[in-house]
DNA sequence: CAGTGGATGCTCT
DNA sequence: GAGCATCCACTGT
């Protein structure tokens, strides 16, 4: 209904990361990721803030979450369980060790270059957690310190109002019970549901 | 469905 | 050697 005085797809500047991880993670919810032109809308991700004993920076620094200290608006990529790979976009400035890692997204763009990566078919298995998102959409330690406002990344502002929710964070065992898991409320490519309300 | 356990690579209380 | 910000296959109801 408003007029096309303004972009549909405003790319997210660095501005936006330059906040707290608190801020910028429910605001990531809605915003569409897309690596090489392959992704879609975000829909669930987690805040790890320099305080928390759940976060790789929490102990220092050190070559694997090098780029955590990293200024922001970068990303972090890591292996986890030396099996998959896990996607985080650096937040705050640089020397404090923040990050929102993205669990899950809607496939939306380049869902055939998915299948081909995931060998799954499945649309609500392709981006529905951290190492699957990565594998939809190749990417890997190469990946690491990427500026996140510049190809092959973009992120685009969302266009339609959301329902974020929060709860506790998955797979976890330090601070675990901190609810700073955020997701679209009962969408279906979520790596798992959140917990309902009480009827 | 729920629960369990293996794969696999890297970091470091 | 332990411990992972995971995923998948397999078991048992």
């Amino acid at each position: 209904m408003t007029p096309e005085d303004e972009s549909d797809t405003l790319s997210l500047g660095r501005g936006f990361f330059a906040r707290s991880v608190h801020e910028v993670a429910p605001d990531l919810i809605g915003v569409t990721l897309l690596f090489d032109g392959v992704g879609g809308p975000i829909v669930e991700v987690e805040a790890y803030d320099h305080e928390d004993p759940a976060a790789h920076g929490y102990g220092g620094r050190t070559e694997r979450n090098a780029s955590m200290f990293g200024p922001p608006a970068h990303a972090y990529v890591y292996r986890s369980y030396g099996v998959h790979w896990c996607l985080n976009f650096v937040c705050e400035e640089a020397g404090v060790a923040s990050a929102v890692l993205v669990r899950a997204l809607e496939p939306r763009h380049g869902v055939d270059a998915m299948r081909a990566r995931r060998r799954v078919d499945d649309l609500r298995l392709l981006c529905a957690g951290p190492g699957r998102l990565c594998q939809a959409l190749g990417i890997t330690r190469d990946h690491d310190g990427l500026p996140l406002d510049r190809p092959p990344v973009e992120l685009l502002a969302r266009e339609d109002d959301v329902e974020v929710v929060s709860g506790p964070r998955v797979g976890i065992t330090r601070a675990a019970e901190r609810p700073w898991r955020y997701g679209v409320a009962g969408s279906r490519f979520l790596s798992r549901p959140f917990a309902r309300r009480r009827a």
